[in-house]
DNA sequence: GCCGGGATACTCT
DNA sequence: GAGTATCCCGGCA
C-alpha cells in the first residue's frame, strides 16, 4: 500500500488566485510534476521568485505591458507561463491572481525525487551513473536547468496546471526555514531589484544562487 | 574554489 | 538592432 501518495493532491486554483509573493512561499517543499511519455517526473520546489505585476518594475507585466509574449500572465491564475531567456534557456512560471491581475511566481530550483534518471539523460544525455559530481549537483539547480530536466518547453506555455500532465500537488511535509532574500537577474529594475522577492528552503542543497 | 566573458535566439522597439 | 527573470567553461588561485 501507498498512504502517502494517496494523501498527495493536485493544487487548485484557489491555492494560485492569491499574490505572488504568498504562493511563492507557499510553494516550496510542494511536488512539481511532468507526467512525461507515461513516467512521473517530478521534485521538490526549494526556490521561487515572486513577480508582482503592474507595480512591479521586474515583472514582464510592468505597467500593464501586454505583448503575446506575456498574454498568459494577464488570464486566470493556475496557468504556466514558459518564456525563453538568452536564446537557449526556458523559465517555467504559474500565473496567480485574477484574470487582470498579471502575476506570476518563477521556479528558480528544485530537487530531484522521481524519474532521476530520465531527468539525466534529458540534461545530459546520460545515465544518472556516468553524470560527474558537479553534473548531478546541477541537475536541477536553476531555472533553466529544471526545464530541461523535467521536459518543459514553450509548448506548454499556457497549459492549465489544474487540468493537465504538468501540475504541482501538495506535500504534507510544512516548510519551516524559508529565506526571504533578493531576486535574481534584474539589475534593470531600479528600486525594485532590493525587494526580497525570492525564497529558498535554507541549506537546501539545490538552491541556485545563496 | 571564484571570477569573467561568450553563446544564443527570441522578443519587442 | 538592442536587450535579455541564464548557463557553461576556462583561467587563475
Amino acid at each position: 500500500m501507498e498512504p502517502k501518495r494517496a494523501l498527495l493532491k493536485k493544487l487548485t486554483r484557489e491555492f494560485y488566485n492569491r499574490d505572488a509573493t504568498i504562493v511563492a512561499k507557499e510553494l516550496l517543499g510542494k511536488l512539481l510534476v511532468h507526467e512525461f511519455e507515461g513516467k512521473r517526473l517530478s521534485a521538490i520546489i526549494v526556490e521561487t521568485e515572486a513577480y508582482m505585476g503592474v507595480s512591479d518594475k521586474a515583472a514582464h507585466s510592468y505597467g500593464g505591458r501586454r505583448t503575446q509574449r506575456v498574454e498568459v500572465m494577464h488570464g486566470d491564475a493556475g496557468y504556466a507561463y514558459v518564456f525563453m531567456v538568452y536564446g537557449k534557456n526556458y523559465c517555467f512560471n504559474t500565473v496567480t491572481r485574477e484574470k487582470g491581475n498579471p502575476q506570476a511566481v518563477l521556479i528558480r530550483a528544485v530537487e530531484p525525487v522521481e524519474g532521476v534518471e530520465l531527468m539525466a539523460q534529458n540534461r545530459f544525455g546520460k545515465p544518472l551513473k556516468a553524470l560527474t559530481k558537479p553534473q548531478e549537483k546541477g541537475l536541477t539547480n536553476g531555472p533553466g536547468k529544471l526545464c530541461e530536466a523535467l521536459a518543459i518547453n514553450r509548448s506548454m506555455n499556457g497549459v492549465d496546471l489544474c487540468d493537465s500532465e504538468i501540475y504541482i500537488e501538495d506535500n504534507e511535509k510544512p516548510v519551516t526555514d524559508i529565506v526571504e532574500t533578493t531576486r535574481v537577474g534584474i539589475d534593470y529594475a531600479e528600486e525594485a531589484k532590493y525587494y526580497n522577492w525570492r525564497f529558498y528552503i535554507k541549506d537546501n542543497k539545490y538552491v541556485s544562487v545563496k
